[in-house]
DNA sequence: ACCTGAACACCGTTCAAGT
DNA sequence: ACCTGAACACCGTTCAAGT
């Protein structure tokens, strides 16, 4: 830590932190395809070679960013609102999939490779958090269990749609639009290219989810309705702000 | 199929198709990462080089390989009930996925790199004809569109959350998983370890999807009772045929 | 004009050789 | 015992040299 009283500069002493901040910021500037390992060794003035001391694979390296950014979500247990609580952690996770946008491909698709229980040790606590948070909130650990694996898919469906929608330069958005929708062949293509204006106008991320977050929740609340409820008190289930 | 009358043995006449199915059936058999420029001209017996004509790119190569499976997908809008359309087509998405799980992460990922209207053309198909099938049943163009999102995003989160239950030898899955749990501090995951056996019963995608579909439809349902409703019949959206 | 394949600038990872 | 870096077996893609 001390980092050694007259050690070479550029040469902090390294750590799994350090390496995967690094990568972070390097899939951050220049896209997941730059995180190589001998770019990451340059990027830290060390050889290649020792970066395998802090993870042992590219994708272990990979797990770990998505990792270091999932585990910045916080989904905490100990609030009277549960309801409040999933929409806060909704916009928390729809937040940092905005600030890392390249790392979202990392997060929606590395589980699929790592069975569960064997996943980044980061990724699996939102998980337990609310497994906590719905039990509390009176669900029976199963359901909670099922409730939580629809939460998550609406929350990776959504942040896929959203950045679909972003575009690298919104100033040539509209040539490019339309020059795309000019290659339809229109007699094909008459709902989509007529609706190159509403496309154009771009699409409201935060209102998007709350609407799917109300679907969720107002769904909740009418299966409850007419099968035994799960404690907790009864509450509108839309959402207080709206826009 | 005539294979030409004396063309060399295994040396068809190569043509986008050709090439596009070759790499389709390296990445079903063998994983994303074996769909290589080399590899796949190996798999042809042709110059690596020789590809270039029918895929300017690797990445172009993978999207072609996202539309082949996608574009089989068909949403018919010539028919009086849209949402059994819809539900039909979901399920149809779901065995596609399920039929070429490593294709998943190009479909869910891929359209990240590609404004819409430049996508290939097989992936924008569904999108036409959903939008057609919407706008039939009643909807404003916009509308329609929007709705078209959810949707998309709700497939896209259901495929990601099923194919995350899907482990390579169901024979390990018992000590594999428990082994994993095990691996969790139990005070920090008491509820995580508490479901183990709910994670090992797994999970009924079909069931699952069906829910989600209802939450959308219901919820649909119930913001056109207090807005100005989408013409078409009123009609229940519970699916007629459950388990 | 077209096609081929040598060459370039990279990769991840192993492992022998050094200390 | 630890670390280093040479070496291996690959990559995607360019482009000059052939036809």
């Amino acid at each position: 830590m001390t980092d050694g009283p007259e050690g070479a500069p550029r040469r902090p002493r390294l750590s799994r932190e350090l390496v995967l901040h690094a990568a972070l910021r390097l899939v951050d500037e220049q896209g997941l395809e730059a995180l190589t390992m001998r770019r990451l060794g340059q990027e830290l003035g060390r050889d290649p070679m020792a970066l395998y001391r802090y993870a042992t694979n590219r994708a272990a390296l990979l797990d770990g960013v998505a990792e270091l950014v999932l585990a910045q979500l916080v989904i905490s247990a100990d609030t009277p609102d549960w309801q409040e609580q999933l929409r806060r952690a909704a916009h928390q996770f729809r937040q940092l999939a905005l600030a890392h946008p390249n790392v979202v491909p990392l997060i929606v698709t590395r589980p699929l490779a790592t069975p569960l229980a064997l996943r980044p040790i980061g990724t699996l606590r939102p998980l337990e958090q609310m497994l906590e948070l719905l039990i509390a909130a009176g669900y029976p650990p199963v359901r909670a269990l099922h409730l939580y694996r629809s939460y998550w898919g609406l929350l990776h469906g959504h942040v896929l749609n959203e950045l679909q929608e972003v575009v690298v330069d919104p100033e040539a958005t509209d040539a490019l639009l339309r020059l795309g929708l000019d290659r339809l062949p229109p007699e094909e293509f008459p709902r989509l290219r007529g609706l190159a204006k509403a496309l154009l106008a771009g699409y409201d991320g935060a209102a998007a989810l709350d609407e799917s977050l109300d679907l969720l929740l107002n769904g909740l609340q009418a299966v409850e309705q007419q099968a035994p409820a799960p404690g907790s008190r009864r509450r509108r289930a839309a959402p207080p702000a709206r826009r």
